[in-house]
DNA sequence: AATTTAAATGACTAATAGTCATTTTATATA
DNA sequence: TATATAAAATGACTATTAGTCATTTAAATT
C-alpha cells in the first residue's frame, strides 16, 4: 500500500515547486517585493492552493531563508580539513562566508532579515535560531583552535561564535550595501575585508 | 512683517508634532506596525494632512531615524576630550554606544532598518548615509589615535570607519535580539560585548 | 466686505494578504 | 463499473492600509 507514501512525495514535490517559483518572484531583479499571486501564477496554482502548503507569505519566505542557511552551512562544512589548524580554518570560513554572499546575495539578504526581524508567525517559534547549522560549524573551528592553540581560549567558544558571527554579519550587510558609502568613504571593499580579517586574526591570537 | 515667519514657525511645530506622535505609534509597546490612520488620531489630524508634511510614510520614520542619529551623535561627541589618548576615546566610544542602544533600543532597530534598506523614497536620495554624522566622531577619534600612535596606520581611517562600525551594528542587532540565542548559546550578553572590546582593542593596536 | 491664498479634510481608490464555500480530482467501497 | 468518501484545488470574496484629490474651512490681503 503505497499511495500514502507516493501522496506524501507528491505533497512534498509540490511544496518544491512553490519553493522555486516564490524564489525566482521574490528574488526577481526588480527591487519590488512580489505578491503571493505573482508567485501563484508562476507556479500555475491558486493562491489559495499556496496557503494549503505554507501558513503565510513570512513562512513561506522563511522557508526560502532556510534553504539558504542549508546552502552556506554546505560552504562552511568545506573548510573542516584536519590537517589546517583552528586558526587557519577560521580564516577559510571567512573567504567561503565572502564567496557566499557574493554568489547568494539575495539568500543572504534573507538571512539577515530574518536574523533581525524573526519570522514572526505563531507556528515558526520566535527561538528558532534559524542560522544555528551554519553556526555550529563555526562552533567547531573555534574548539578546534582554542585546542591546539592558535586561538585565545581566554572567551568561551560560545562567546566568541556569537562575536564573529554578529561581527561578519555586520560588515556583509554593509557590503551588500556599499553603494551607499562610495560616495562618503575613500574605500575599496575588497580592502575593507582584507582589514576586518586582519583586526579580527590579530584579535583573536592567543596571549 | 513676520507673518511669513510666523507661519513657517508654525508649520515646523506642527511638523515636529506629528513626529512626536509618529514616534508614540511607532515605538508602543506591541510589535504591531502602526498604520498612518493611527498617527493622524493621535496628533489630531486628519491622515491627509499627514501627507502635506511628509511624501509618504517611509519618510515620516526616515525623519525618526534621523532623530536618532541626532541623539547618538551627541552621546558620540561626549568622548572627544583632548586628555583622552585616541584608543581611550574609542574605548569610550564603545560604551557610549552601548549606552544608546541601551537606552533609545527602538531608534536605534529604525537606524538599522535604514542602514540595510535604504529610504527608498525617490526624493530621499538612495546615497544618503543615515549615520554620517555619528561616524564622523568615529572618524575624528581614529585620526586621533592614528596620529597619537595608539591605534594602527596600516590601513586608512576611513576603512577603519567602516568596518569598525559594521562590526557593532552587527553585535547590538545580536543584542536586540539575545532572546533568539540564549536558548542556543550560554552566554551573557554582559561579557560578549566586553568580548568584542578585547578583540577589537587588541587588533587594532599598531605594530 | 469681498477676494485670494493656504491649510486641512475625509471619502475614495488601489494594492495585496489571507479566507472559505464550492468544485474538481483521486481513492475506496459496493 | 457505479457510487460514496476523502483530499486537493479553486477563485471570488473580505479586510487592512497606504496614498489621493475634489471640496471645505480658515487666514491673509485688497
Amino acid at each position: 500500500m503505497g499511495i500514502t507514501e507516493r501522496k506524501e512525495r507528491e505533497k512534498q514535490k509540490r511544496r518544491k515547486e512553490i519553493l522555486a517559483a516564490a524564489e525566482k518572484i521574490f528574488f526577481a531583479k526588480n527591487g519590488d517585493t512580489g505578491t503571493m499571486d505573482d508567485v501563484a501564477e508562476k507556479v500555475e496554482l491558486s493562491k489559495g492552493t499556496l496557503y494549503l502548503y505554507f501558513r503565510n507569505k513570512t513562512d513561506l519566505l522563511y522557508a526560502i531563508a532556510e534553504k539558504g542557511v542549508g546552502l552556506l552551512t554546505k560552504c562552511f562544512s568545506t573548510v573542516l580539513k584536519p590537517e589546517r589548524t583552528g586558526r587557519e580554518q577560521l580564516s577559510d570560513l571567512g573567504d567561503e562566508f565572502v564567496r557566499f554572499v557574493e554568489e547568494y546575495p539575495r539568500h543572504f539578504e534573507l538571512i539577515m532579515r530574518f536574523e533581525v526581524t524573526g519570522p514572526r508567525s505563531k507556528e515558526v517559534r520566535e527561538t528558532n535560531l534559524l542560522m544555528k547549522p551554519a553556526l555550529s560549524v563555526l562552533r567547531d573551528v573555534l574548539i578546534r583552535g582554542q585546542q591546539d592553540g592558535t586561538i585565545r581560549n581566554d572567551l568561551s567558544e560560545d562567546e566568541i561564535v556569537i562575536i564573529l558571527w554578529s561581527q561578519m554579519a555586520g560588515l556583509m550587510q554593509s557590503i551588500l550595501r556599499k553603494e551607499r558609502y562610495i560616495d562618503h568613504y575613500r574605500v575599496n571593499f575588497k580592502r575593507v575585508i582584507k582589514g576586518h580579517y586582519r583586526i579580527i586574526m590579530k584579535g583573536i591570537a592567543p596571549g
